[in-house]
DNA sequence: CCCTGCGGTAGACGG
DNA sequence: TACCGCAGGG
């Protein structure tokens, strides 16, 4: 068993970050948060500091680390000569094409510690910039293991964290809230659901999911809601609909103290752009700025670059540029400093392969490698194509899928290391069968080859594939682990816990205080938090804000005291954080005081019990994070577990056997594997049926596929299944077009045909030419013999007649027209535990247990034959014997 | 006025 | 199969 803390890079913990290398942009205080050279100061600061070429004058010695460091000509030895010309590579621009393989990573953390060997940087003037917490924390730990300690004053961390240590610093120049929340896309989802439904659009033509997708494309390219409401034609009714959603998310977001994870980067771009005394400070700072994965930036991350790196911004309209000199002014007097000074741009390092851009999805744009040479004229291109990590054999399959794709740059990788064993490929009657395949062939190669569960890795298209694997190896005792799918931090629980922190962190944040608002259950429905959300707009406050003045609201008796104690309960958690309580014991207090840890101990439900079990995982987190980080606070914290993602959570080798991971192609990219399964090698699975279509998204498949299979190192696995069974619903599929692609001489059928196509095939053959099997391969014509035995047939609904009919008549009677208007106390029976009542419907009952108290109270009473039930005693005619 | 259960619907890839 | 909106019951 991993626990959740394997996941997080804690600084200290035996997570996947070395010890000391905390988490970038969350270093809490008190623990390298203010390296020597003076980072922490206040941007502004900065901007005096001494000139950079002065660098290699008195540079202190690391104290206490007597170990010799590699000389400059070490750094080199061993290297290649093209990644040798990487390393070495001084002034402008450099773009390093490192093909799958190729040993990017040594030359990136040689290519720095040679920049500090040869003393022409010091590490505080290092950004380098990775696309996961995992990526960053193994290069800060290569490059430690090369310079020493001295490393960790250099930042590397992903796009996000980088930004979010940038904005905390100078949030004030944003008008921020330090303690701003960060919305993952769930949050956001949210709020837009929120916006729609108070701009009352139809959810049905109006999605607010798509709401949420599109703003989020609208971000990345850096349009922000007025540029978008310009372009927006009176006549496209969705446009305009979305335009004003966008306006308004962009103010809830706003109020909220609250950014969501596009405007981490976007607002950044911003405050470089609208600051240039803090644009400049931090230009001063990063004097060598490194971009791994270059080909997954989007356009607001490339701007981001150029900015930080302080290129010629030509890209910049009037607009902009007026908006900037404008602020210049502001700035500039405000600060004293002299920012006008020619400063060279900083050395700029960018590292991709424009065939393993995957994320076109989400933004990222293959055009900023593929022009990289016309955005910087004078850059120079190096092309590491050696590969160190395949066999021939593996490496003719890849070249030859991605071969296939136009307007690529020509490269071939090879190896010095020989072919290799050939590719397996498997074909399965269907997906449970090919897990199966998976799981038998893992146990044999554990036999004769001796390869641990750890040297294996299950790939598939989407997180829905699992599934089947799953089943088949818990039965075959193969140990495993899922990385991705449904994330820890995305469970409701975990996600209702942490907003618990935030609504304390943060009372702006509207969201989160609203999610908790009826969680626990307080009998605070979409009524009383449409009051509450109407009252806060209309006084021009928060929603928390609205919460504590609730007796201003207007709200009837009985939420009102509900609302009260959740007041009371937000009010003491804070009282916490004052008193410099932990993340752990306010996490602690926020489970235990609200009544959330109980709720879920008293059921009986067994996902509950796995509720409080992850409860009790999250509690280990943050305790975690107390004792490697005593002085951490709340937003730290906060900040932290905003920030994982999946591929944080990859199992580590611990040198021993290990388990085999499964995941998706999309987060296996940049990892590698003795022996790689890729499974679900189908059209309409991998191709992904939604990419078909369309000529684009289909060279985004293929590089997909790509990247699958240059992460096997040894053996590699091809797979398919004949009929695949999604959502309940069995489909034929024909074999991926990504497989005919591959040379024969270098893949090994274990089962070439599924038992139908071979029986069609002798069909086709016995019957003299191609009848229909042929015809009808794409979508089977057998599905139908599988579904159609549990659709039709169902029909028939009979009259809707109950067996306690008397139900819907007790319900007029009894206590209820009497309290019609304000709830007096009087018509709730007074009962005690052990009581003797009669329900109009349900009979004679004990009171088995009581909660809440006056017009709120429910009862718990055992009817016996009728069960247990929890009666709201406002409402029920219950009647005390 | 809140809660629960039902039925319809949509369904990748992620920081 | 999972989530969401809706209607009916407490």
């Amino acid at each position: 068993m991993t626990t959740l803390f394997e996941n997080l890079p804690l600084p200290g913990g035996r997570g996947v970050t070395a010890p000391g290398a905390a988490l970038p942009g969350i270093v809490p205080a008190g623990r390298d948060a203010s390296p020597p050279d003076g980072t922490e100061e206040h941007a502004g600061e900065l901007a005096g500091r001494r000139p950079v070429a002065s660098a290699r004058e008195g540079e202190p010695a690391h104290p206490g680390d007597a170990r010799r460091r590699p000389s400059p000509e070490d750094l080199v030895e061993g290297l290649n000569p093209q990644q040798r010309a990487a390393v070495e590579h001084r002034g402008g621009p450099l773009l390093i094409v490192a093909g799958a393989g190729s040993g990017k990573t040594r030359v990136l953390t040689h290519r720095i510690a040679h920049l500090l060997a040869t003393r022409e940087a010091r590490p505080g003037e290092i950004l380098a910039i990775t696309f996961t917490n995992k990526a960053a924390a193994e290069m800060r730990e290569r490059v430690e293991q090369l310079v020493g300690p001295a490393a960790r004053t250099m930042w590397v961390s992903t796009f996000h964290s980088a930004c979010v240590r940038i904005l905390r610093r100078e949030h004030a120049a944003l008008g921020m809230r330090s303690s701003f929340s960060i919305y993952d896309a769930a949050d956001s989802q949210r709020l837009m659901q929120l916006v729609c439904r108070s701009l009352d659009l139809d959810p049905k033509r109006y999605p607010p999911k798509a709401f949420s997708h599109k703003v989020s494309d609208l971000k990345n390219e850096l349009i922000d809601a007025e540029d978008f409401a310009a372009t927006v034609s009176d006549s496209n009714a969705f446009d305009q609909a979305l335009a004003s959603a966008y306006r308004s998310y962009t103010q809830r977001l706003q109020q909220a103290h609250a950014l969501d994870f596009d405007d981490l980067i976007g607002r950044t771009v911003h405050l470089l752009r609208t600051f240039p005394a803090i644009r400049e400070s931090y230009r001063r700072r990063f004097r060598h700025v490194l971009v791994d994965e270059y080909q997954d930036t989007n356009h607001a991350q490339y701007v981001l670059v150029r900015e930080l790196a302080g290129v010629a911004s030509e890209g910049w309209d009037v607009r902009e540029r007026a908006q900037a000199d404008w602020a210049a002014v502001d700035e500039t007097s405000e600060q004293g400093g002299a920012p006008g000074a020619a400063l060279p741009p900083a050395q700029l390092t960018v590292v991709g392969d424009a065939d393993q851009s995957i994320y076109a999805f989400r933004g990222a744009t293959i055009r900023n490698i593929l022009e990289f040479e016309e955005d910087y004229p004078d850059a120079r291109t190096i092309l590491l194509e050696q590969n160190y990590r395949s066999t021939q054999n593996i490496l003719n399959a890849a070249n030859a899928v991605i071969a296939r794709n136009s307007g690529r740059r020509a490269k071939n990788l090879w190896t010095a290391e020989g072919a290799g064993p050939r590719i397996v490929g498997y074909v399965a009657d269907s997906d449970h069968d090919e897990s199966r395949f998976v799981a038998d062939e893992i146990d044999r190669l554990g036999d004769s080859d001796g390869v641990k569960p750890g040297d294996v890795a299950v790939f598939y298209r989407t997180n829905a594939q699992s599934r089947s694997l799953e089943e088949v190896l818990i039965r075959a005792g193969i140990p495993y682990k899922v990385v991705g799918g449904t994330r820890f931090y995305e469970r409701r629980e975990i996600k209702d816990a942490i907003a618990y922190l935030h609504a304390v962190a943060n009372p702006d944040d509207a969201v989160n205080v609203r999610r908790i608002l009826n969680v626990p259950k307080r009998g605070l429905g979409d009524r009383t938090e449409g009051q509450l959300a109407w009252f806060a707009e209309r006084e021009r406050i928060s929603f928390a804000a609205a919460v504590e003045r609730h007796e201003e609201v207007g709200l009837p008796t009985r939420a009102a005291t509900a609302v009260a104690r959740f007041a009371e309960l937000l009010a003491g958690l804070r009282a916490m954080v004052d008193g410099g309580s932990s993340p752990a014991e306010i996490l602690d207090a926020a489970l235990d005081r609200s009544g959330y840890l109980a709720e879920l101990r008293a059921s009986d439900d067994p996902q509950d019990a796995s509720r409080v079990e992850n409860l009790a995982e999250l509690h280990a987190v943050a305790a975690e994070f107390r004792d490697a980080a005593p002085d951490g606070t709340l937003v730290d914290f906060l900040e932290r577990v905003s920030l994982v993602a999946d591929a944080d959570q990859i199992p580590l080798d611990d040198g021993g056997r290990g388990v085999v991971t499964l995941m998706t192609v999309h987060t296996a990219k940049g990892l590698e594997f003795p022996v790689v399964f890729v499974t679900g090698l189908e059209d309409g699975t991998f191709p992904h049926q939604r990419s078909l279509a369309d000529p684009e998204e289909l060279s985004e498949e293929r590089r997909l596929a790509y990247v699958a299979l240059t992460r096997a190192r040894q053996r590699l696995y091809l797979t398919r299944a004949a009929v695949r069974t999604s959502f309940g619903v069995p489909n034929q599929l024909p074999a991926s077009r990504f497989i005919d692609d591959i040379p024969r001489e270098s893949l090994e059928w274990r089962r070439e045909e599924s038992a139908t196509e071979a029986m069609r095939r002798g069909w086709a053959a016995g019957h003299g030419g191609r009848s229909r099997g042929g015809d009808h391969d794409g979508d089977g014509d057998f599905a139908p013999a599988f579904g159609s035995g549990s659709r039709g047939e169902r029909g028939g609904t009979g009259p809707r007649t109950r067996a306690d009919g008397g139900v819907g008549a007790g319900t007029g009677g009894g206590a209820r027209g009497v309290s019609e208007r304000g709830g007096a106390a009087a018509d709730v029976p007074s009962l005690a535990v052990g009581d003797r009542v009669t329900h109009d419907s349900y009979g004679l009952g004990t009171v088995v247990a009581l909660e809440g108290a006056g017009a709120s109270s429910v009862a718990k009473i055992d009817f016996g034959g009728a069960g247990t039930k929890r009666l709201l005693l406002r409402y029920s005619p219950v009647t005390k014997l």
